[in-house]
RNA sequence: GCCGGGGUGGCGGAAUGGUAGACGCGGCGGACUCAAAAUCCGCUGGGCGCAAGCUCGUGUGGGUUCGAGUCCCACUCCCGGUACCA
């Protein structure tokens, strides 16, 4: 870097300034010279097995092309600091770092310029690894692993293949090899949907196992994205019903597809959220992502039909149940519909076309092309027809209408509902729209006057459950219907089966070949990795049309790969590709032993680091919830089912880092301006000599308002932005970034420098003895308030502490011997450049990074002396020192002679005293 | 609408029911300097006061308590998630 004139700052440069760049690129290479932060498995020469294990973990990165701006690493520098932090109390710390490098971002660079995602992906891995080692983080870059890497994609593969060869047992609640299913089964133990074994012909046998498997293939509804050319997954589309990536229009269509039966685990993964230690908030995410809710379903006979099954958490309201609506894609709609209307049916029901079927028709085809977001903006007025058939309540006797509308959604319950308009305000609005009667079945309190009545209290017009409180009348009404035949107790859930191809190009193949006859054979595992074929077009087949097919980009690999004959039976390739999830479901496990070639881990490895609760940290942003965690839970369980892994979740701890937040600019278009492009004038922001507007959100691409962190090495190193970042607030919150309070942490190191170093000797200014008194005591509290943030992450009032004993070093000629020793070795894990300098020029033994962490003499800190606050009638009216071991009476009797406090008692006597000793003594008049 | 989380100086933020505003940024004043930067010292929530000091003050309104930023009730605003989920 240039000399002072181009920094004012540091204008008056020595030899033995603080020269941060120096220093810390040479600590940095000398580390890993010496393969610091290598940590060895169980069984590895050094290995220490009397030290306990911490696996701090960083939710990795997908490398994009525009690499890393500040806000990218704040997560990862306090999981920095924590296992340099564990490292320095002696344990054994799995820090690794790798890369989720599939995805889409490389493959739509591929597209716009030809160039191979692979290559892509390489130069970008390259630059973040510059990056990442640049921030002096200790991750063991030897674990560090790619999931485009056809070595861990193979395991990737493989799981996938233990999916495909398992099932769900019910009775059990865990996996299963699909061998002991048909074991099962051939002994007789099972039938196959209430057939025995033996008379299942061989084509549906096969049929029949593979509807069982946790990998299966079926034709749902899926989220169909025309722009982007694939399918996606329901946790991939916002609210707004457009694709997380890219935000674009996202359409509902029935397609065969992979599906992973995460449905089956809903309990469990509802369940076993108890065993982990996660913030609330993201557990309470993923509990209303499964959407457990208990009720039962009910039979509703239709005469000369096939019944009507309805799902309702309100089965106590069915005697209000008077009329009921299908989905309008339910598929018994088509059955019912009469081809006239019925005796007594009403204008409004029909929406004035002559006959149901032409009536029903025209409702569907209106409410098919309805997009979700139209749904939404036209205020959810009710719309729906008359089918002209009717069905019977069971505990009424009534014929109750059945209608079709599109508030009720085919992909919930049963499809259909019976309405209850008394005890629901969905219903209540229909009922009002068509002139349907309204019953109410629980008594609303005399002063409600509101429609619909949701609350508590005891049901009437109920027959036999009138009186009874709800949760009451709940248990009386299912042990009627399961009496009756008329229905049972269910459970429903939110949650449907993860939609598991895509049909993009850059992901991991999946290893399936298909018969002839429709049987899918899984590759050998010994033939995996089944590598990802070249092809010449990265183009995905886009279409506007939102009808068009999709297809898969690896039919454009070449036949050789396509098609394969084995036995003298042509198999063809499964040409979709797996989702961007697929290598981040397991990644954590692959950093225990990423070099084994015949395991996905060794059970050695996978015991030691996931112990008894799994990760011990595992930090990333919230924006995972529901995605990338609750997928990576599923795997685990899975593995755990299946006998590869020893523990049941496998984040123990999870922490949500904020971000970081920054100005951005928008033109007159409401487009984003690169930042650093807007120049400050008077009042107002210009880019390129146009007026911009200041607005203000996540650093990031989208708001072109990143800052580079190569930028601020230069001008205030390494140790500064660590510093920095962490002293902006506490880690779980965001927070603004402003480049120009940077100097408020650089200060301070170049303060602690001077305090160590004679800028023109380049002496060390270290004192042969050691603190006393004050400055001693406040040593000793400082060791005990960092090792208390350490362990709560709390770094930004630990840093706070730092400044505080660093101010007070200022003015002494020189560091008193204990505080020499201690304070580099407190300041390490956050600044750990500065600090093994210091340590060297000192000439202490080894490096700072494997020193031991100080330990706090409690016996300096237990201070003899206090400061009382005297208060009168609850406020504060003087201040005393006192000794620690004070008595009630000697307090009082201090407090009582104090002048001020006597002002304040105007010559009273006290009625009441409290005293909280050596604190406070509280006076009442 | 429902479910989480939050509201403290000009700004970022500290405060086991017990001294509100630690620490930092910014600001003001001073020392050093020909000058500036850097560095060092002091001050910095509002109001009243020459001063000692008094008084108000943690989104709003109530409550519990000797004492409330902290606990309880109601409201309000902001952020995140989710939504015809029966």
């Amino acid at each position: 870097m240039g000399e002072g004139a181009t920094l004012p700052g540091f204008a008056r440069r020595t030899m033995a300034s603080y020269d941060f760049r120096e220093i810390e690129e040479r600590w940095q290479r000398a580390w890993e010279a010496q393969e610091m932060y290598r940590v060895p498995n169980p069984g590895d020469p050094g290995f220490d097995s009397t030290k306990p294990k911490m696996y701090i973990l960083d939710m990795f990165p997908y490398p994009s092309g525009a690499g890393l701006h500040v806000g990218h690493p704040l997560g990862y520098i306090g999981t920095d600091i924590f296992s340099r932090y564990h490292r320095m109390r002696g344990a054994n710390v799995l820090h690794p770092m790798g890369f989720d490098s599939f995805g889409l971002p490389a493959e739509q660079y591929a597209i716009e310029t030809g160039v191979h995602p692979r290559l892509t992906t390489e130069s970008n891995i390259a630059n973040y690894t510059r990056q990442l080692k640049a921030f002096g983080f200790s991750y063991d870059w030897d674990r560090q692993l790619e999931t485009t890497d056809p070595e861990y994609y193979r395991w990737t593969q493989w799981i996938f293949l233990r999916l495909f060869d398992s099932w769900f047992d019910v009775e059990q609640q865990r996996a299963r090899p699909i061998a002991q299913l048909v074991e099962e089964l051939e002994y007789g133990l099972r039938s196959a949907d209430g057939v025995m074994w033996q008379n299942v012909p061989e084509p549906e046998r096969r049929e029949y196992l593979d509807s069982q498997r946790l990998a299966y293939i079926d034709e749902v509804p899926v989220n169909w994205c025309p722009a982007l050319g694939t399918v996606l997954a329901n946790e991939e589309v916002t609210v707004d019903g457009r694709s997380e990536r890219g935000n674009h229009p996202v359409y509902q269509r029935p397609l065969r597809q992979w599906m992973l039966r995460i449905t089956s685990y809903a309990d469990r993964l509802i369940d076993e959220l108890e065993m982990v230690e996660w913030p609330e908030s993201v557990k309470t995410m993923q509990r209303n992502w499964i959407g457990r809710s208990e009720g039962a379903t009910l039979i509703f006979d239709i005469e000369g039909h096939d019944p009507m099954r309805v799902f309702t958490t309100r089965p106590d309201t069915v005697f209000g149940a008077t009329y009921m609506v299908m989905a309008p894609e339910h598929p018994l709609v088509d059955e019912i519909t009469l081809s006239a209307w019925p005796d007594g049916t009403k204008p409004s029901w029909t929406l004035g076309i002559d006959t149901p079927r032409d009536a029903v028709a025209a409702y569907r085809l209106v409410a098919s092309r309805k997009t979700d977001l139209e749904r939404q903006i036209e205020d959810r007025e009710k719309t729906g027809v008359f089918t002209g058939s009717f069905a019977l309540n069971p505990l009424t006797g009534e014929d109750v209408p059945i209608f079709i509308a599109d508030y009720v959604l085919m992909g919930y319950g049963t499809g259909a509902i019976m309405a209850v308009p008394g005890q629901d305000e969905r219903d209540w609005e229909f009922a009002d729209a068509f002139d349907l009667p309204i019953v109410r079945t629980v008594e609303p309190p005399s002063d409600f006057d509101g429609d619909a009545y949701t609350g508590t209290g005891p049901a009437i017009n109920s027959g036999f459950l009138d009186g009874l409180s709800i949760p009451d009348a709940k248990v009386r009404i299912i042990q009627w219907l399961e009496a009756n035949g008329a229905g049972k107790g269910t459970v429903t859930y939110k949650l449907r089966d993860w939609l598991f191809s895509r049909q993009r190009y850059w992901g991991e193949p999946i290893p399936i070949l298909h018969g002839p006859n429709g049987e899918l054979l899984a590759v050998p595992d010994d033939e995996l990795p089944l590598r990802l074929p070249e092809v010449d077009d990265y183009r995905p087949h886009a279409s506007d049309d939102e009808n068009a097919d999709p297809t898969p980009l690896l039919a454009r690999a070449s036949d050789d790969w396509k098609h394969v004959e084995i036995d003298g039976v042509p198999y063809t390739r499964e040409l979709n590709t797996m989702p961007q999830w697929a290598g981040s479901c397991w990644y954590y496990l692959r950093y225990l032993d990423p070099h084994n070639s015949d395991l996905l881990v060794a059970p050695e490895a996978e015991q030691y680091w996931m112990g008894e609760h799994g990760i011990d940290l595992y930090v990333g942003g919230v924006e995972h919830a529901v995605l990338h965690l609750l997928y990576a839970r599923f795997w685990h369980k899975v593995l755990n089912d299946l006998g590869h892994v020893g523990t049941k979740e496998p984040f123990g701890k999870l922490f949500n880092q904020g971000y970081i937040l920054a100005d951005a600019y928008q033109d007159a278009r409401g487009v984003y301006v690169p930042v650093e492009d807007v120049v400050e004038t008077q009042e107002s922001f210009s880019y390129k000599g146009e007026e911009v507007t200041r607005t203000y959100g996540k650093m990031g691409k989208s708001l072109k308002n990143g800052v580079s962190p190569d930028d601020i090495f230069d001008e205030f190193g390494v140790d500064s932005l660590r510093l920095y970042e962490m002293f902006m607030g506490p880690l779980d919150t965001s927070r603004p970034w402003s480049t120009k309070d940077i100097v408020g942490v650089h200060r301070f190191l170049q303060r602690l420098w001077r305090n160590f170093i004679d800028e023109d000797t380049g002496d060390v200014l270290v004192s042969d003895t050691p603190s006393e008194g004050e400055l001693q005591v406040l040593l000793h509290r400082t060791i005990e308030a960092v090792s208390k943030d350490m362990e709560s992450l709390h770094f930004n009032t630990a840093i706070a502490r730092f400044f505080e004993l660093n101010n007070a070093l200022v003015g002494l000629d020189r560091v008193p011997a204990d505080i020499a020793d201690i304070f580099p070795r407190l300041l390490a894990p956050m600044a750990p450049h500065i600090c093994e300098e210091l340590w060297h020029r000192m000439e202490k033994e080894g490096s700072v990074v494997t020193a031991p962490w100080p330990v706090c003499d409690k016996s300096l800190i237990a201070q003899n002396t206090a400061t009382m606050v005297v208060q009168v009638n609850g406020k504060v009216r003087d201040r005393i020192d006192v000794p620690i071991a004070i008595t009630e009476d000697e307090a009082v009797a201090l407090a009582l002679a104090s002048e001020r406090v006597q002002a304040h008692m105007r010559g009273a006597q006290p009625r009441r005293v409290i005293a909280r000793l050596p604190n406070v003594v509280s006076l009442v008049v």
